[in-house]
DNA sequence: TTGTATGCGTTATCAG
DNA sequence: CTGATAACGCATACAA
């Protein structure tokens, strides 16, 4: 039997290389199909333009130092001259391994997901790791369907914005065996590993500070996403605890524009005004001073202002806006960090990363 | 010697068939190698506990309707359970066909290519496409590099932005026989499809409308890649043509914060000041503005200053922005929709779609 | 409506 | 340092 399965092994062998050169005559000679058709160069004709094993070819792209100078110079000069370009979807069928991260931002509309991003790109392209992109718009339930279709797609790992999650997204993720990072928050129990800060203690320093520049009536505009509502949250605490007035907010689902931070603004003016306004947002609270310049509303005199994130127009906008900073960038270049050391098999001690943040005090609050 | 290799096959069959069992009570009895290995169910499982092929289980996933009823539903009872989650790569190396489109962007910290690709994702998810994002960071040579590795996992179409490229982009694409589409600019040669605008024609809109304020002293303030330099040409030849006094320009490399603005406009100020400024994106405008503030310059009747992007800072920001609006998020829309269609088989007439642009009055200029 | 045979282009494994 | 062989998991073409 094992003779037998020899044979037939080496006789479908034969069968097959004569269908290959038949196939390999097609090409050369009929018209192709469509005006540009795909490339039909694969390894195996590189292998054979170097009188070489495809497997060879393959070494000369991946682990060049296991081969001799000049095979490796042969094989490269074929792949030039044919102008090979290896199909690495096959590569990663073969190997189990994508090179491919996804990374779910609710919109990388607000720059600041956009700088996250940036971050990671940068790391993870290091190591020819690209990116998959998937955006929620703030939609919850959005989030489970491209994890879906991420884990379909078989990426190496995950990004995921925030600690709150569709249903049966840790789950699934969990099961994916798959290193996971999650961002713009934390957790005593990520899913895997998260980087971030606290939403909480950043809404409790915002609050702190302004009420210990004596700002005694706040008000809050922000998000309903999970995050801004912890940042409320913290920021609520801090104001009963210092016996600050019951602070007003006002949520705007999926804001992050001045024209949104201005109408808030405008219906906060116009009940009984309070004396500063911490913004879940630099956007929305760059809208709010512009609104405030609108209606000669000084700012900080009669209306304190104070942002979200440190973005460039903080330091930009006159008055300059006192902002809490989060360390975008760097987040995103912590999670690749993270991801790359466990996709190179090493264990990571340190699963939960706190990179803080920090009120940075200018001239608006 | 056909007989022949019909029993060839058959033989190669059945030894594959033990194998394969062989492989599978191995999975179910060996612990796994890592803490949680990748799902091993695949199709063939699901297939099994139905007793049908796998090919019908991959029909309930792809063409469902092609099914009876009754199967079909007893399969995606099997899926269900046994929590089968398609391998998309092995079903793209089989289909040659990826449902992956690659976008590659200066940089998506600049929201107005942000707009872009949401634009863009939107139509795509519609048809199951997924986004594969590439940054250059103003860096034309990152442009070949990120083309190349988007090419090797055959992606089923690619869009970039701009009509200048690296080096080999174009042929190589050309090559590779699938659709692009360039955004951001037109071009009577397009690689393959382009929708977009004159941003030489933007650049004349804006000195029309600027001159025929009255302004006759003008600046302006860019970036230095190809398309804020079309701006600016457009910009200078109808100043030229109008016989206003020579242009002056700031030119910053890969600038679209307000800061870099503000500093352009203050060393534009130092000099002879000129009477309006054209700047090439809307956050470079705000910081013009910001720096006007600071220094006590009224806008727009010491300095008119006039944006490009229309952003949603040029309707929030005081005074409003006047600005040159470029419907990005359609583009990306459109960008979507003609790859779709020309993924879907269809010829595709108009290949170069000119979306325009609109100058917006507002109080700035 | 369902199934059989085959190949997609690469890498892992093991042998030399 | 190089090669032979067998997967990787699915979809296409055709047959029934």
């Amino acid at each position: 039997m094992l003779a037998l399965t020899w044979i037939v092994a080496n006789e479908v062998a034969l069968v097959k290389r004569r269908v290959s050169l038949v196939r390999q005559r097609a090409i050369a000679s009929v018209p192709r199909t469509r005006s540009t058709a795909a490339q039909p160069v694969r390894m195996e004709d590189v292998a054979r333009a170097v009188r070489v094993s495809s497997i060879t070819v393959s070494r000369a792209l991946n682990t060049p130092d296991k081969l001799a100078p000049a095979t490796l110079r042969a094989v490269r000069a074929a792949i030039e001259r044919l102008r090979y370009v290896p199909n690495l979807t096959a590569g990663s069928l073969a190997s189990n391994r994508s090179h491919i991260v996804a990374v779910v931002v609710p919109t990388i509309a607000n720059s600041i997901f956009a700088e996250t991003i940036n971050g990671l790109a940068q790391t993870l392209s290091q190591q020819g790791y690209q990116l998959l992109l998937g955006q929620t718009q703030y939609q919850v339930e959005e989030e489970a369907a491209l994890v879906d279709a991420f884990l379909g797609r078989r990426v190496d790992g995950v990004v995921l914005t925030g600690v709150a999650h569709a249903r049966g997204v840790r789950s699934r993720l969990h099961r994916a065996g798959i290193p996971v990072v999650e961002t713009w928050d934390l957790s005593a129990r990520p899913i895997d590993m998260v980087v971030g800060f606290s939403n909480r203690a950043a809404g409790q320093a915002a609050g702190r500070y302004l009420i210990a520049k004596g700002y005694q009536s706040l008000a809050f505009i922000g998000g309903t996403d999970d995050r801004s509502a912890k940042r409320l949250a913290g920021f609520r605490e801090v104001a009963r605890e210092c016996g600050a007035k019951e602070v007003s907010a006002v949520l705007l689902p999926a804001s992050s524009s001045p024209a949104d931070g201005s109408a808030a603004v405008a219906g906060l003016l116009a009940k009984k005004a309070p004396r500063a306004v911490f913004c879940s947002n630099d956007m929305l609270a760059a809208g709010v001073m512009f609104e405030c310049a609108r209606r000669q509303v000084d700012v900080p005199d009669r209306l304190a202002v104070m942002g979200f994130a440190d973005l460039p127009i903080a330091l930009g906008i006159e008055p300059s806006l006192t902002s809490v900073q989060v360390h975008a960038t760097e987040m995103g270049q912590r999670a690749g960090e993270l991801l790359l050391r466990r996709l190179a098999g090493d264990a990571v001690r340190e699963r939960i990363v706190d990179l803080g943040f920090a009120v940075v005090e200018r001239a608006s609050a």
